[in-house]
RNA sequence: GGUUCUGUAGCUCAACUGGAUAGAGCAACUGCCUUCUAAGCAGUAGGUUCCAGGUUCGAGUCCUGGCAGAAUCACCA
C-alpha cells in the first residue's frame, strides 16, 4: 500500500516541475495535516517557491490545486488561504484505509531491518533497593525496546548490575556488625534488608567522623575544614574497615566473598520481585562483578595505536581536546581500572555477544560526559560500532524537598510506591462502584493495571530528558491526560465489541461498498489512525516513548469524542453501523498496540 | 569559570522538526447520566513562549548576547 502522503507528494512535485520548469524533488515537498480550523486533510505549503514561480502564494496555490484536482483523483476539493493550499482526500478514500488497517494484522510493525540494537537499563546497584528513579529508567529502557521491536530491529535487553565495589562493602559490614544474623522475611524483602544496612553504614559513619573531626580541629586549629575532612576519613575505622573489606574480596577471601554472595543473593530475590510486578525483564544479564577487570587489553592495544598516552607517574590518558573535551584518564598509575576502563571493556564485550549496530545505554544525564568520552574512545579506536552508540539521557526526578538521596533513607521507594497506587486504584473503583460481577483475583489484577498504567505513563508521558517534579502528597491522577483514561476507553471499546458479538453483528469481513460519505469525527479518527506506524519510527529514531504516549492519549480523546458524539448501535442505517464497530475495534487494537509498547497492559472491564 | 541540558497558562506537559489564531490535562466556573461504561462529553476563563537583538514571506522552534535553574568538569561507580 503506497503512502498517500507520498503519493500526494509526488504528484505536487510534478505539477510543481511541469508549471514552473524547475526539479523539486518530492523529499522536499512538506506535506502537513490541515489544522483543525481549515477544511482540508493535508496541506502543502506555497510560499517558498515564489521564487521559482516568480507568482504571489495565493495564485500558486490556486494554480497547483487546481491542477492535481485533475490529476489526482483522491483529491476531491481544495481550498487556499494565504500560502496554505489545503487538498481535501475523497471520504470513500478514508473508508477503504481504514478496511485495510482493519485487515493489517501487523500494523504498526514496522518492516524488518535486518539490524540489532542493544538496549541496557535499569542497571541497579545491590545495595539499595529500587526507587523512583529507577522506575523512570526501567519503564523508559523496557518501552525503548518494545518501540525499537516495533521499528523492525532485533533487540536484545540488558541489565548491567552494580554488585561489587566499595559501596557494597559498606552494607556487607553494617551487616556484619549489626546484623545478628537477620535473614529476608515476609515483611522484609532482601534488597531493603541489605538497603537499610547500607544507611546504617552511613549514620554510623557519619557519627565518627563527626568525632574525629571535633578531635582534629583541637589538635589542628591551623588546618582548613577540607583537609580536617580528609583527615578524619583517613582515620575513620569504618571506611579503613570497608576498604580492607574490598581487598579481601578481591583477593578472593573465602569468608567475604561468602557474605557476598549471600546478601547479592537476597538483593537479587528482591529484585526480581519489583522487576515483575514493574512488568519488566531482560534477555541477559551482566555483572560488574564479572566485567570489572575487563577492558585493559584494550587500553594496551590503544596505547600501541598511540590513540593513549603514558604519563610520568605510568598513569594512561586519551587527549580529546580536539574533540573540545580534556585529558581523561583511562588507567591508574597502579595499573588498576577507573570507571571507564570498565565501560569500554564491557562495550567489546557486548559487541562480541551480539554484534548490533545501535548501543542504547538508558543512564541518567549526570553521566553526559561520561559517555560522550566513551563513544569518542571508542570511535578513535576504530571500534565499527561506536558509531551506533547512544546515551539515552534522562532527566532527575526530583522531589519537593530536592534531591533523592539513598544514603540518607530520603528516596520514594518503587515498591512502596506501586503499593501505595495499587491501593488507590483499588479506593478509586469502589467509590465508583464498579467490581460488580469481578471476582477477587480479576480485581486484583486490574487494580494492578490501573496502578501501573497510570505510574508508567506519568513517567513516561514527558520527554525523557527533562527532569520532573514528584510530589507524593499529591498522588497520581486517574483522571484526564493519564494512562488510566487510555485504559478507560480501551474498556469501553471492548463492551461495544462484545455487545457487537452478542448481536450477531459481523463487522469484521464488510466492504462497506454502498457508503460513500462519513462524519467529519470519523475521518479524523481513520486519519489519526492512519499516523500510527509513522509515530513507531519517529519513536524509535527519537528514542522517544513520550511520543507514542502523547499519541495514545489523543487517539482516546478523539475516540471519546466520537463515541459521545455519533450513535452505534442505534444507527439504523447498516454500514455506518458496522463502519463505527469497525472504526472502534481498530480503534481499541492500536491503543492496544500503543500501550504495549510503553509496556502498560489494557484491560477488557473497567 | 568551561561544557551540556532545561526555561511555554497558577501547576504538570504538547506543539508533526521553520508554517495559519501556541494546544491538552489538573485546579476554577457553566451545562450534560431514563439512550453503547460520567475514570466521560461539550463549553467559559486563563499566554509578552525568561529577556534583548538578528536571520526571512513567516520564529516557541535557527543564530548571537544576556538572565535563571540543573548536571558535569573525581585516580567514585
Amino acid at each position: 500500500m503506497m503512502n498517500i502522503e507520498e503519493k500526494i507528494g509526488k504528484a505536487i512535485s510534478k505539477v510543481l516541475s511541469e508549471c514552473y520548469g524547475e526539479i523539486i524533488l518530492p523529499s522536499t515537498i512538506s506535506l502537513q495535516p490541515t489544522r483543525k480550523d481549515f477544511e482540508g486533510n493535508y496541506t502543502f505549503v506555497t510560499f517558498p517557491y515564489t521564487k521559482v514561480a516568480r507568482k504571489k502564494p495565493e495564485e500558486i496555490g490556486e494554480e497547483i490545486g487546481k491542477l492535481l484536482l485533475k490529476k489526482e483523483s483522491l483529491i476531491e476539493k481544495y481550498n487556499v488561504v494565504k500560502g496554505f493550499l489545503n487538498l481535501s482526500i475523497s471520504q470513500r478514500y478514508w473508508i477503504d484505509l481504514l478496511l485495510q488497517i482493519n485487515k493489517d494484522k501487523k500494523f504498526g510493525n514496522l518492516e524488518k531491518n535486518n539490524a540489532k540494537v542493544m538496549v541496557e537499563y535499569s542497571s541497579p546497584n545491590t545495595n539499595k533497593p529500587l526507587h523512583l528513579g529507577h522506575l523512570r529508567n526501567n519503564f523508559l529502557g523496557y518501552s525503548v525496546a518494545k518501540i525499537m521491536e516495533a521499528g523492525g530491529y532485533e533487540v536484545m535487553k540488558t541489565n548491567l548490575v552494580n554488585d561489587r565495589g566499595i559501596h557494597i562493602c559498606k552494607s556487607m559490614l553494617a551487616y556484619q556488625k549489626f546484623g545478628n544474623r537477620e535473614i529476608p522475611s515476609a515483611t522484609k524483602k532482601g534488597d531493603k534488608l541489605v538497603g537499610e544496612y547500607y544507611v546504617k553504614f552511613n549514620k554510623e559513619f557519619k557519627v565518627e567522623i563527626a568525632k574525629l573531626i571535633t578531635i582534629l580541629k583541637e589538635k589542628y586549629p591551623e588546618k582548613e575544614e577540607k583537609e580536617i575532612i580528609k583527615l578524619a576519613e583517613q582515620q575513620s575505622n569504618m571506611l579503613n574497615e570497608a576498604k580492607a573489606m574490598l581487598k579481601k574480596w578481591e583477593e578472593g577471601d573465602e569468608e567475604i566473598v561468602g557474605l557476598w554472595e549471600k546478601l547479592n543473593n537476597w538483593v537479587y530475590e528482591g529484585f526480581e520481585q519489583t522487576y515483575k510486578s514493574m512488568g519488566v525483564s531482560f534477555d541477559k544479564i551482566y555483572k560488574e562483578s564479572n566485567t570489572y577487570l575487563l577492558g585493559k587489553d584494550i587500553i594496551e592495544e590503544g596505547l600501541q595505536k598511540g590513540v593513549f598516552f603514558k604519563k610520568q607517574d605510568n598513569s594512561v590518558w586519551i587527549d580529546l581536546s580536539a574533540d573540545g573535551l580534556d585529558e581523561k584518564l583511562v588507567l591508574r598509575a597502579d595499573g588498576t581500572s577507573v570507571y571507564i576502563t570498565q565501560d569500554i571493556g564491557t562495550a567489546e564485550l557486548k559487541f562480541g555477544d551480539f554484534p548490533m549496530q545501535k548501543s542504547v545505554y538508558v543512564v541518567g544525564n549526570e553521566q553526559d560526559y561520561h559517555f560522550k568520552v566513551l563513544k569518542l574512545i571508542m570511535k578513535h579506536l576504530g571500534r565499527p560500532y561506536a558509531k551506533g552508540i547512544y546515551h539515552l539521557s534522562y532527566g532527575m526526578v526530583d522531589l519537593p524537598s530536592g534531591k533523592m538521596k539513598s544514603r540518607e533513607g530520603t528516596v520514594v521507594d518503587a515498591d512502596d510506591l506501586i503499593t501505595e497506587m495499587t491501593e488507590t486504584a483499588s479506593q478509586r473503583t469502589a467509590e465508583l462502584g464498579k467490581i460488580d460481577g469481578f471476582t477477587t483475583e480479576e480485581a486484583k489484577k486490574l487494580y494492578h493495571q490501573l496502578a501501573m498504567g497510570a505510574l508508567k505513563y506519568y513517567l513516561l508521558k514527558v520527554d525523557p530528558k527533562k527532569r520532573m517534579l514528584f510530589n507524593p502528597a499529591d498522588s497520581i491522577d486517574f483522571q484526564g491526560n493519564t494512562g488510566v483514561y487510555i485504559q478507560y476507553n480501551y474498556a469501553k471499546i471492548c463492551a461495544i465489541i462484545r455487545k457487537a458479538i452478542k448481536d450477531g453483528i459481523d463487522y469484521t469481513n464488510v466492504t462497506l461498498s454502498g457508503l460513500t460519505t462519513i462524519e467529519k469525527t470519523e475521518e479524523e479518527l481513520i486519519f489519526l489512525l492512519s499516523q500510527y506506524p509513522s509515530k513507531v519510527k519517529e519513536a524509535g529514531d527519537t528514542y522517544s516513548p513520550a511520543l507514542i504516549a502523547n499519541y495514545a492519549y489523543e487517539l482516546s480523546k478523539l475516540y471519546s469524542k466520537f463515541y459521545a458524539e455519533l450513535p452505534i448501535f442505534s444507527e439504523q442505517q447498516k454500514e455506518k453501523l458496522f463502519l463505527r464497530v469497525l472504526l472502534s475495534a481498530t480503534t481499541a487494537s492500536t491503543i492496544e498496540k500503543a500501550m504495549g509498547l510503553l509496556g502498560i497492559e489494557v484491560p477488557q472491564r473497567m
